[in-house]
DNA sequence: GTTCTTAAAATTATAGATAAAAACGAATCT
DNA sequence: AGATTCGTTTTTATCTATAATTTTAAGAAC
């Protein structure tokens, strides 16, 4: 979260190509051509340019000196990584949140595992699901740990929008509900054992087809 | 951590302003003049700003829109903060570096932190203590993992080197041996135990003076 | 047919210039 | 006297233009 409401160009440039990048719109690996986006957005190539390092920090391109920027293309192996970093970083942020964690968020969040459960693709399900992770976490009160628990969610998603169309929904919202349950018990330490499971999963995930090519 | 060697301009301002910025040398809260830097630096603000741009990602540098940028300041909540991500992260990073530790490693982590317990100065022995930990935490072969707990590190540092001067050396180095000595004997939870405390010491000492101040 | 060299085109990185927004200060009004 | 408004000045954000570097392609030599 680089500012609360970024109105200036570079902003708006970096959320249009997280957005794609994350969606799948443009290929891993894809050259990112400044004077292209720059054209598109009625810009100039300095915010375009501006907007790449931003996403270059969140992980989202790479960017070799001189040769341009492109589309960070991963396997399967950072997909596990960011699993592993989400798991660590969220049981973290969990432990922090649970004491300041009312009655009225466990029942908001319930409401809102309810939605996820009547998605009607992955994109909203993913929408629901982040939703969901940000409001049990929010109360711990970190806003650098936050804000690098929301960039590997971005990882996250980029990977489960990526060409993988796997049975989605049913097994997780059953582990947002024991999570819950747990967090209502003021049994802490199974919540977060609970949390930590359900994010690696996402990541061990074995009908995960390996066919994204790494090329760095 | 942004690309191995940065020849490009924007590479040599970011790590100048970040070694400024990590060794205390532009105070917290601080206006960073764009024009000011690119003259300072022969440049033209272009570059200026792309450097600023990396460095709000690092979390060195806050920027609202409009407004400029200013250098981050931090208070003792943000030290705690990131000496917790710090452990988990690096426990983590333990956890897979382990298995690929080889006797030379070992044997080279204690050189440096021999090295370490003569250090002259703060500044000597920050520079030990981070080639420590990197060297044991390589093998994980997690990349992003490992430039993440590195923006740590940098956050660390500035907390160490910022006005409050404690007492430095013994307590740590005696931690690091302890790791190694637990990785020796093949006692991975004993090791990450111990990484873990020795990690969360360093933001919770009761030495460290409040006094400073947080403008946000 | 392959490979090396060389030239051309495309693209990146930076500089210089312009417009717009915010900070600062002075003068005026209450 | 204190507050407020208006204008000046500083600083940011962006655009246009230029230099340098890489990639592409073509052509010649082997």
């Amino acid at each position: 979260m680089t500012s609360d409401k970024d109105n200036t160009i570079t902003g708006k440039i970096t959320r249009a190509l997280a957005d794609r990048i994350i969606a799948g719109h443009i290929a891993p690996g894809s050259k990112l051509r400044q004077d292209h986006f720059a054209e598109e957005f009625g810009a100039s190539h300095v915010p375009v340019r501006e907007a790449f390092r931003r996403l270059e920090a969140q992980g989202l391109v790479v960017s070799e000196p001189r040769r341009g920027v492109r589309v960070a293309s991963f396997d399967i192996a950072e997909v596990r990584e960011v699993a592993e970093m989400r798991a660590s970083l969220e049981v973290l942020a969990l432990r922090h949140a649970a004491p300041h964690l009312t009655t009225a968020i466990l029942d908001e969040a319930e409401a809102i595992n309810r939605a996820g459960e009547n998605a009607a693709d992955v994109r909203a399900w993913e929408e629901t699901n982040r939703a969901f992770h940000r409001l049990i976490l929010t109360p711990c009160g970190m806003p650098r740990l936050l804000t690098t628990i929301d960039d590997l969610h971005a990882a996250s998603a980029r990977f489960l929008f990526s060409g993988f169309r796997m049975e989605w929904g049913a097994p997780t919202d059953q582990d947002h509900r024991a999570i819950l349950k747990a967090l209502r018990d003021r049994q802490f330490d199974v919540a977060a054992a609970t949390l930590a499971r359900h994010v690696k999963w996402i990541g061990a995930k074995p009908g995960a087809k390996p066919r994204l090519k790494t090329l760095s």
